[in-house]
DNA sequence: AGCACGCCGACT
DNA sequence: GTCGGCGTGCTC
């Protein structure tokens, strides 16, 4: 029997199969999907089978036996390996690391060496002998060589040349599946009550235990038996029979003793209904089709979500749901725990790695059918899915931005057309892509155009930042704004603030010359931040002191631009006095569990504004608050990206939903120095049709998606020499190579044209049709390969890019 | 990627 | 002579 094995190292080089033989033990349970260790260039390294054979055309002298088979049931299906296998063509990724993406974090191999000394001790320098003596052996030998002397680092090399002190390179697979033994009792009551008798006098604490078991009927681990007698009173009843003792995998439960109100289908409206009658026709006919609902915020999408996976349920099939990752919050995980109970698991950022795992081992073992979870909860190894579900389709963090770079979008629906199930997109403000496609008939479009409790929209105000400028108000708060947070304060209604920039000033500039102060490893200004009195990198988290004086003119004339979060909380507070102010930054979010107590402070009523970046524009649903003020709608606008303007109207349509989503009114004003663009104006009137038509003119004219198809390279390379030259070569070749028709732009200097001291160049391929492209983008990174290897040059092939930075 | 092998200059 | 630096090539 041979295996076909993609094995889990990160090179060019070895992406592609390799065979092993298994020996006969393994050959019963050995299946596709498996992982293995197997011996690989002199060390073991962790490997997937993704095929098993008869024979091999490599040599049999070539051919090594696997080491290890570390799964029994496989946790990749057939579907996935097949799945992956278009992912990695499609995303241009190595296979291995499209397997290792499907698998959570804990199932990853970790790689270290141990060293020992050989038979002759006695030949070894003084100080390792030392060292020897002491411990038999290095456990960890790179973790072990940094903390060493100079001294110690070149005898130990010397000794491991000689063959005086031996390497051993181990792989380990943590099986986080921790087993533990538990605990019944096996005997009848009347049975177990006349030992009672006697185990009372002779043995309290067996009593005690036996009477627990038999009070709960339930299994019980040492640990929660622990009170009752000790891990030898549960021994010794076990040796008299009296109680069974089991092996089991416990699962940790991240949301164990929280209580969930469970809830019933609520009754839809006439428009929910047929949305959802057009979505269960498609399920009872077992084909595949995507939808996007487009729903106005409130319109009710979820329930719809709700009922459409009860269906699902009923016919015996598996769902899943994709939220953005910000917007899993536990009022989110409610909503379908709450329906849905124990058969939903949920996977997120928020649950450390062992959670993550037995949230995934629920999936594998069929204990649930539901998962909600952000963009990797795609690949849940259900094998009779009946329904997908993305939330926010338009949101960028369905993308992947490393590698590999895929877009949960489109592996939903590779998934779902192998099931004959349909996918459910939903959004407010559907991504223009997704949008189009609807409109060509490749998605199926439905529309939520009212609010299920038929508020009307939020009244919304432009204001002209320039007028304010004009009329002398140089404060970050235009009047009108000023005039609603004093009479929302005075009502006891709160505001939702919205500034898409964290950190105090933007930047520093000296009066006199005009000097701005860069990072000197990336060519970004720099960001004054007040906590700490320095100046930051965003990029590499380079810091210094703020300068008193301007390096270049000597001049005294410093002074601070642009506007941050921290900057506007200090406004705030010197403009009305008794305000209280919740800010929801970076910052303030960066432990665990922050994010979700802010908001709870926030909905108690403990602070009249809630104040934050980009973050606070989703999932928050609380009824007092009537006013949403944007203070800079112009951010992201300018941004050198083909979608800025896309994002600023999804990014304003989505926070103006926050206002009066109950019965109070609620009205949202917003600042703004473009107060004529469409991006802009439409979020005024609520219309994303007239939004859309203008956008997609835009991108007509410019050429962008979804008229064209876009493929990114970025290449990078500490001189910017190299950078330049490989950057033409390519486009060269790319040239030579591709239709006419398809347009190569570049090479041109990123926007950002140094990071880390990398400089970075880009080169943007964009076609209609271009069936050589896959190959010709293969073909590159193989010329490359070794220059990658040896130099540090690095190239990243973006096929739809969502961020052109 | 990570490891062996082999070639070459430097030092005991 | 021997040590150790690095370029080259291979991994079932």
């Amino acid at each position: 029997m041979i295996v076909n094995v993609i094995v889990d190292v990160a090179s060019q080089a070895v992406d592609r199969i390799f065979d092993y033989s298994v020996p006969e033990e393994m050959q019963e349970t050995m299946s596709a999907g498996c992982r293995v260790h197997v011996p690989f260039a002199n060390r073991p390294v962790q490997g997937f089978v993704i095929g098993i054979k008869e024979s091999s055309e490599v040599p049999a002298a070539k051919l090594k036996p696997v080491q290890e088979q570390i799964d029994l049931t496989p946790p990749l299906t057939p579907e996935l390996l097949q799945l992956a296998e278009s992912i990695k063509e499609e995303t241009l990724s190595l296979h291995v690391s499209v397997l290792k993406a499907m698998l959570p974090q804990a199932m990853r191999a970790k790689y270290k060496k141990s060293v020992f000394p050989g038979a002759a001790v006695a030949k070894l320098d003084q100080n390792l002998q030392k060292h020897f003596a002491e411990s038999k052996f290095i456990e960890n030998w790179d973790e072990w060589i940094k903390e060493a002397s100079e001294e110690d680092k070149i005898s130990a090399a010397k000794a491991i040349r000689k063959g005086l002190l031996i390497v051993e390179p181990k792989v380990t697979t943590k099986d986080a599946a921790k087993k533990q033994l538990v605990y019944a009792s096996i005997l009848s009551d009347a049975d177990a009550e006349n030992h009672i008798g006697e185990l009372n006098r002779k043995a309290p604490k067996q009593a005690a235990v036996l009477n627990f078991l038999q009070s709960s009927k339930e299994e019980h681990t040492a640990k929660q038996l622990e009170p009752y007698g000790s891990k030898a009173a549960l021994e010794a009843l076990v040796k008299k029979g009296l109680i069974s003792k089991n092996e089991a995998v416990l699962n940790r439960d991240p949301y164990e003793g929280r209580h969930f109100e469970t809830s019933e289908s609520l009754t839809l409206l006439p428009a929910q209904k047929e949305v959802l009658s057009d979505i269960t026709r498609v399920i009872d006919k077992k084909i595949h089709r995507t939808f996007l609902i487009r729903g106005v915020t409130g319109s009710g999408k979820t329930e719809i979500y709700l009922q459409a996976i009860d269906k699902v349920l009923r016919n015996g099939k598996e769902a899943i749901v994709l939220v953005p990752e910000i917007s899993l919050t536990p009022q989110m995980v409610e909503r379908f725990k709450a329906r849905f109970g124990a058969r939903v698991a949920v996977l997120h950022s928020a649950l450390s790695k062992g959670e993550k795992y037995d949230e995934w081992k629920k999936i594998r073992d069929k204990k649930v059918d539901v998962v909600v979870g952000a963009r990797s909860a795609v690949f849940a190894p259900f094998e009779n899915l009946g329904i997908i579900i993305i939330d926010e389709e338009h949101e960028a963090s369905y993308k992947q931005e490393e590698s590999p770079r895929y877009h949960a979008r489109s592996v939903a629906i590779s998934r779902a057309e192998h099931y004959n199930c349909p996918v459910l997109l939903g959004s407010a403000t559907p991504s223009l892509d997704s949008y189009a496609r609807a409109q060509r008939g490749v998605y199926d479009l439905l529309t939520l155009e009212n609010r299920v409790n038929d508020n009307a929209m939020p009244a919304v105000t432009l204001v002209d930042m320039r007028e304010e400028l004009k009329s002398g108000n140089r404060s970050m708060f235009s009047d009108d704004l000023i005039e609603r947070i004093k009479d929302r304060k005075q009502k006891g209604e709160q505001i939702v603030l919205l500034l898409n920039r964290r950190g105090y000033s933007t930047f520093i500039m000296c009066r006199e010359c005009g000097y701005v102060p860069q990072c000197p490893h990336c060519d970004i200004s720099l960001t004054y931040h007040r906590t700490n009195q320095s100046l930051q990198c965003h990029y590499c988290g380079h810091r210094e002191t703020v300068p008193t004086r301007c390096p270049e003119c000597d001049s005294d004339q410093i002074r601070f631009f642009g506007t941050g979060t921290q900057k506007v909380e200090e406004e705030l507070h010197k403009t009305f006095e008794d305000l209280s102010i919740i800010r929801m930054d970076v910052d303030t979010t960066r432990r665990k569990g922050s994010h979700e107590k802010l908001l709870t402070a926030f909905g108690k009523g403990e602070a009249d504004v809630l104040l934050g970046t980009q973050m606070i524009a989703k999932g928050l649903d609380f009824p007092n608050i009537t006013l949403v003020g944007v203070l800079a709608a112009d951010s992201m606008l300018h941004l050198p990206d083909f979608r800025a303007a896309e994002r600023t109207f999804q990014l304003l349509t989505q926070v103006a939903g926050r206002a009066g989503r109950h019965d109070k009114t609620g009205e949202v004003l917003i600042q703004t120095y473009s107060p004529e663009h469409y991006s802009i104006t439409e979020v005024k009137e609520h219309n994303f049709l007239s939004f859309y038509e203008k956008e997609m003119y835009m991108r007509k004219m410019g050429g962008y998606p979804p008229f064209y198809f876009l493929t990114m390279i970025h290449v990078s390379h500490t001189d910017l020499q190299q950078v330049v030259q490989v950057t033409e070569k390519m486009s060269a070749y790319l040239k030579s190579s591709l239709s006419e028709s398809t347009k190569i732009f570049g090479p041109v200097a990123s926007p950002i044209p140094r990071i880390k001291d990398r400089y970075r160049y880009q080169c943007m391929i964009k076609y209609k049709i271009e069936p050589k492209l896959m190959e010709a983008l293969q073909e590159l990174m193989h010329s490359y390969q070794s220059d990658i290897a040896r130099t540090d040059l690095q190239i990243i092939i973006d096929t739809n890019p969502f961020m052109m930075m």
